[in-house]
DNA sequence: TATTGTTATACTCTATAACTATA
DNA sequence: TATAGTTATAGAGTATAACAATA
């Protein structure tokens, strides 16, 4: 393992992806929030889902999941279908029209990267893009391991002395 | 220029970053929000910053800078002094104390990105923030370029029709 | 009784706009 | 008149907690 001071300048450089992140979310369409967007784009890229897999993907409780896919099932852009298997859940998938919006926006988002960064060679951005990736699933393995999604962490017993 | 496809798929691993942020400001002590500590973070690295200055670096508006200051002023975090060149203006920097909360949480978010990514490579550690940074940097001159940042859009005279 | 989702409430972040003080 | 910064207001994201329906 690296010395603690290289993971500290990793933390700054995090920070900084706000600013990247602010640019590209004001770039979004009128009615095309963050949120419901990221929903569109776990759906697209894993598939049918529940509500509970969204919540996980996304690292946020269940309760902002079921907002932002309200949202999108409000436009059209999700459709909710009974789940076979469990007459509680729900199975999350893309519409037609929800797919053609997540192509506009990432063409359009992808638009602005490619302005900002058209001097980066090939290789950076897929090596940018692997890392991100990667980063992302250390994070994953770290959450499920030591602490509870948000949300559902009032389900934790109380456990009174004895 | 790379073809727009793998703009587009660095588009999605950005957004995967955000369940990478979440976890650290979960993590962060109560008081320490998250926009006032960035301040922290980019006064601590940049040193002595007007108020304009640090909401460029943000990626905020002007508003949003006064009000993350404000919060960090209030608990003596950091001081504003007047600048000696520019009435209305003010110099802001990083107190001893805010120094210090800094470092804690600097510290405490390291941890959990090391624990995360123990079994990174250093290499792949400091690719990734070089990466980071030159990404911001790709960004800081698109913005200037082309687009003005929030919250000064308002001065643009409303033209009223003759 | 435990689990899946939904909804209500509260807090933070951000943008817009109106305002004050200085240049 | 233009610029630096503050403040009020509104909209979005997220967490907590209470709730409904099903297992």
């Amino acid at each position: 393992m690296a010395e603690p001071s290289r993971y500290e300048e990793l933390v700054r450089g995090l920070g900084v992806i706000g600013v990247v992140k602010r640019s590209l979310t004001r770039a979004l369409p009128r009615d095309a929030q963050p949120g419901p967007t990221a929903v569109l784009a776990l759906l697209d890229h894993h598939g049918e889902l529940r509500m509970s897999e969204l919540a996980d993907l996304l690292g946020v409780g269940i309760s902002v999941a079921s907002r932002h896919v309200a949202h999108a099932a409000e436009r059209g852009w999700v459709v909710r279908a009974p789940d076979p298997l469990d007459g509680r859940s729900q199975l999350l998938s893309l519409s037609p029209a929800g797919g053609e919006l997540l192509r506009e926006v990432s063409a359009h988002c992808g638009r602005l990267l490619a302005e900002a960064l058209h001097d980066w060679p090939d290789e950076d951005l897929d090596r940018l893009g692997e890392l991100l990736d990667r980063l992302r699933t250390g994070f994953d393995g770290c959450r499920s391991r030591d602490r509870p999604s948000p949300g559902r962490a009032a389900t934790v017993r109380t456990t009174p002395s004895p």
